[in-house]
DNA sequence: CCGGAGTGACACCGGTCGGTATCGTTGTCA
DNA sequence: TGACAACGATACCGACCGGTGTCACTCCGG
């Protein structure tokens, strides 16, 4: 994972400053993600984070801001490890393979509890609060690299078939749990499979 | 919908307290939903419905009752379209066209705001909360339904296509408006039909 | 080794939360 | 019609919420 050469990788030097908005981001992340986030409140996020209030509050001006915060770094490391995922195989195919089996594990650990960004869409009704905007662009930028993938699979609909493999990924996430007893990631390869040969048909 | 004879509509009299409840209940649902439950204040029930505070905790102990009672009613309803979207058809194939238009239609109503159980999930990370088992039992009921579906279509692998089904219809309920754009009823029609034929294939 | 930005600890704010107690009023059913 | 259960209104409770102010200390670059 970072022992690849990345074309940068410049800090050697993180300030005391950056250090504590880490620790907290990092904790809230975690309580946000685990317990919901109306259901933690900030000075439990002192107290687990070791950060002081003030110091959170330098840093992210509003809890909503930290739930901002949250979503971003949830969305950056999907895609990390969504890219990880598709970098082994080298045809199309192969690359939704690896996705189906990388989400298929990943939905079944122990304290999965759904994506982040529908869970937050759940508790915040409100469609204008920035955390919202972020939840829209991850699911559209899903949605846009599995047309891609389609597209490289041949697929004559990739459009249409990238929605219908994009729902079945979110299904999954929304399943969790209820996926013990199938294999899932088996299961997954397989619908994903059996959608990209039906496109286009009627 | 109440127009078939039923085995049994004996409410000529509904109580004044049965009204209150009921009235209580509806308020409560409908705030619920479409605010998120932790979002939404004993007060604002109290203030919308009309009903009393006294009465509503007379009819439900706590908050937590109230949601419960939330979860049991979506569930309910939700049982009662499934099979009126289902009555038309008298093949197993078009019972399940008929639920991929019935839900398709439905995650794109207006103020749609995805799977009541989900979203209660979501805010309600303790798995032992009353209102997650009603949850539970609901994604479970479906599973149960879409693969007797399954079995009637001459499916060679009724659970595990079911299972796929039902990632669909999940996947169908947290995109809500991000299938506008996409006629959802025949997306997600010809998903399954595909997901059908499929079964078994290697 | 010194100066200042950033830190942690703590007290505190108004507001709101879920839930209770009291009491006068109203609907219902014998 | 009378009596009682259930109602609505209101005031109130302790707990906790997100957020601020103060201040002594500590780390780090120059």
């Amino acid at each position: 994972m970072s022992s690849m050469p990345e074309t940068s990788q410049p800090q050697p030097k993180p300030t005391r400053s950056a250090r504590s908005r880490e620790r907290a981001l990092a904790t809230a992340s975690r309580l946000f993600y685990a317990l919901g986030v109306r259901a933690v409140g900030m000075e439990q996020i002192v107290e687990t984070s070791g950060v002081a209030k003030t110091t959170i509050y330098r840093h992210f001006p509003t809890k909503d801001a930290l739930v901002e915060a949250f979503l971003e770094r949830e969305d950056a490391e999907f895609w990390s490890q969504w890219e990880a995922a598709i970098s082994a195989a080298s045809d199309p195919h192969g690359r939704i393979v690896g996705l189906c089996a990388w989400i298929g594990e990943r939905v079944q650990r122990p304290r999965y509890r759904g994506c982040p960004q529908v869970n937050v869409a759940a508790e915040f009704a409100n469609e204008t609060h920035p955390a919202r905007a972020i939840a829209r662009r991850h699911k559209t930028e899903m949605h846009r690299r599995l047309a891609i993938l389609c597209v490289e699979a041949g697929c004559p609909e990739p459009d249409l078939t990238a929605m219908q493999i994009a729902l079945l990924f979110d299904g999954a996430f929304v399943s969790g749990p209820r996926l013990a007893g199938f294999e899932a990631g088996a299961l997954l390869a397989h619908a994903a499979g059996c959608l990209l040969r039906c496109s286009g048909d009627r």
